[in-house]
DNA sequence: ACCTGAACACCGTTCAAGT
DNA sequence: ACCTGAACACCGTTCAAGT
């Protein structure tokens, strides 16, 4: 069998005799290496038989570790959650430090492709979930919301941001930065989509920062707004 | 109900008068087809081999009529789009209007399990896709937003309600009514997750109505506060 | 123009057997 | 306890060949 070079972080080669030795499978360097193919192929590049030949063994092994394919996307998303930053308290206002901390997670899920997408799918409730639950939940209740509103609210923000991430996330593995609904929103008749036709440039406004601020001030401002 | 052919074996001359006629292929039918495999099994029961067996034939004839899985998916989300009820311009007020054509866009993604996943996964632009943007739009401006406002507004609209319908797709297909986050939230340390401890009832709260309405009232009231 | 079987290059998961 | 090859039951898509 032809041997890969192995790729993951923890894997430290120790020669032991002849032969390069291979360092144990682990549940971290299963994460590692399935991070690292998301980084590369995005979704569709991230198997349990990838993982296994770029830790050159066979699919089976990972069993050990992982209970199965949607476990492996559960950790792939707790790791991610980890690299949210959240804002200490106390350091400014509530409503900039919450702003912070839901960029941060935005940004953490569009930095590589393919998260998006798992944030959307898989139901995720390690304890890196619950510390950005419990964040944003404190954040919300000393920004003067009662508690049964406050959790109403940690899922609406999460989901949302989660939802723009998945959609980016689609455009770009469906290569559409300019593409099909560019082409369908252009070619639309005056006649029949009149508003359409009229705000075309608008709604084909790229998703920059303004846009990313408009939509947090939205949720916070109908958060804030709006009693259960 | 046992319709299987015999692979391998001569087919065409052979009377089947225990069942209706076999249609010809078309993409209706495909979509047809495609929409009651959702609806007895879920993604997980939809594949284009599925397709073909239902439809009596091999998985390289539906090419003829679709161009890939992902255009099936497309069509497929045409269709129930399709089925959204859009209500009359000028009846009742232009809010209450708005709430129902989210509603019956949310009920209709909820309908048959996979349509939630698929809404947010595929980047659609059917007709119907843009006929209920136009519909939305007209509303909106209705409700005396300007354009940009309104063309960013259609898109947080679809897309958080696209986002409810993809997670409680995935809460059932998970298997999920009360499982896995539920033990986690209840198992929650008081000590490091006081807020969750506190709010764990409110947190797990189902999406009855009154959520919905809330979750309308949010956005709707976020988009009226919020100017670009 | 439409339909087809067969093949290709993949999947996740399980299992018996090894160390 | 960990690892493995092989097998099982699937996938989407393509192709040469049929009608």
């Amino acid at each position: 069998m032809e041997r890969k070079k192995p790729s993951g972080v923890h894997r430290e080669i120790v020669s032991r005799r002849d032969r390069p030795a291979k360092p144990p499978l682990s549940r971290e360097g299963i994460i590692d290496t399935a991070l690292d193919l998301l980084a590369r192929g995005g979704l569709a590049g991230l198997s349990l038989r990838k993982v296994a030949t770029e830790l050159d063994t066979g699919p089976a092994s990972l069993y050990v570790y992982i209970a199965n394919l949607n476990a492996l996307y559960d950790l792939i998303l707790d790791r991610v959650f980890g690299e949210v930053e959240i804002p200490e308290t106390g350091k400014g206002a509530w409503r900039e430090r919450l702003s912070a901390l839901l960029t941060s997670y935005t940004e953490k899920l569009i930095s590589r492709p393919g998260l998006g997408r798992l944030a959307m799918t898989t139901v995720a409730s390690g304890p890196k979930t619950l510390r950005l639950m419990e964040a944003i939940l404190a954040l919300l209740l000393e920004g003067g919301l009662d508690g049964p509103r406050a959790a109403w609210a940690v899922d609406a923000l999460l989901l949302h941001f989660s939802a723009i991430a998945s959609e980016q996330d689609s455009w770009r593995e469906h290569g559409n930065p300019l593409g099909t609904v560019e082409q369908a929103l252009e070619k639309v008749s005056p006649e029949d989509y009149p508003n359409i036709h009229a705000l075309t440039k608008e709604l084909l406004e790229g998703d920059g920062a303004a846009r990313h601020q408009w939509t947090l001030d939205v949720l916070l401002n109908g958060v804030l707004n709006t009693p259960r």
